[in-house]
DNA sequence: ACGGCTCTCTACCAAGTGGTAGACACTCTA
DNA sequence: TAGAGTGTCTACCACTTGGTAGAGAGCCGT
């Protein structure tokens, strides 16, 4: 097989090692993760790792910038595949969140490793995530429900609180496994309509 | 001022040992955090911290007994300082743990820590949790709450839930405050509300 | 005065860390 | 086919890590 073609088929390594570097992050932490270690399961010299990501904090930043670009564009999506209602938008995106949650729990537990970490690192997310938050404001503004600035205010902190409520228990279900509780589904759906109807009460929808 | 009363004013050099420890593992991660930063901060040199533990994996489990038996002790005052209402305990209990999450978000920053280590040290945790979840279960079991071992089962599980949600809400409002949100009382009313309704639920209180 | 005990220290060590220097192979273009 | 990139490698380096060996200071009962 050709370098090409399997690049193809397994991705760049550039790819590569950013998805192995997102796991290691999300699930031993970033300063417990030696960048050996990573170019070990990318299956590739730690130089090679160097070539890509100058430093391992450039890895960091390569790590959130593709993360959070990954979460944007799965809620995007998610938000286009539905009506222009607001409450069905809101779902939708809740909902994407949840199967997030479970499906690539590690995009949401890199996130709280990330904000534990503090700066630089907690900054280049914020950075990367602000045009996220920008645009669902903006989507909101456009609904009529934030007219003056102060209300744009209000309406980013609900989202962040929202991100905040979600980190929560994404952290709360990893630990409910450590614990061995099977996993629940109703536990899970209470989480949800909890979540939406704090968004609605807070929205106003 | 003599050693020992250095030592009766500031505590033992053990102890001291154990809360920097604690305080490091929970906000900077037991992997991320060396002998040596923790010996400094108490003040000692890392070969004296070795007298005490003889390896970081012994200063691990020490801070899991010592935070366990800390947080037993405030949960057990708790209980023991109200009414022998089942309703009355539950909210004592519930509260104290709150008020802890203010006054001492390390102690359940560093479960969280722990937990996600895994063995040796996660089983470290739950063997040191588990005369207190026996302790709840039992207390509960003489309130006929539960009578067979089923029930004494479902029980423990609940308790264990209430713990995983506890870990969540702590986690929720760190991200919080990173998210640089302002402490939120109603937030967090909101959050005990939920969770003592879920415990009479469960418990058919 | 003394030997034992408790506690902290200085001096090391092997292994692992993030990072640098530079050689080697491959592909693509002139 | 010569030369410039591009991507991966081997070989190091200075530093930090967890841990060992053992000396010495203060205390205590004899």
């Amino acid at each position: 097989m050709s370098e090409a073609a399997r690049e193809q088929a397994i991705g760049s390594t550039r790819d590569r090692i950013l998805a192995a570097a997102l796991h290691a992050f999300a699930d031993r932490g970033v300063e417990a993760t030696s960048l050996d270690s990573v170019a070990a399961e990318v299956g590739v010299r730690k130089q090679t790792l160097l070539y890509w990501f100058p430093s391992k904090e450039q890895l960091l930043f390569g790590v959130v910038d593709h993360a959070v670009a990954d979460l944007g564009g799965r809620l995007l999506e998610a938000v286009a595949g539905t009506g222009p209602a607001l409450a069905d938008r809101m779902v939708a995106v809740v909902d994407a969140t949840f199967r997030l949650g479970t499906t690539h729990p590690e995009l949401l537990a890199v996130v709280r490793e990330i904000s534990r970490l503090g700066p630089p690192a907690s900054t280049r997310l914020a950075t990367a995530a602000e045009p996220l938050v920008d645009v669902a404001v903006a989507a909101l503004a456009r609904e009529g429900i934030a007219a003056t600035d102060a209300d744009r205010a209000r309406l980013r902190n609900v989202l962040l609180a929202a991100g905040a409520t979600v980190v929560g228990i994404a952290t709360e279900a990893e630990f409910r496994a450590d614990l061995g509780l099977a996993p629940d589904l109703a536990w899970l759906r209470s989480r949800r309509r909890a979540l939406l109807d704090s968004l609605t009460r807070s929205l106003g929808g």
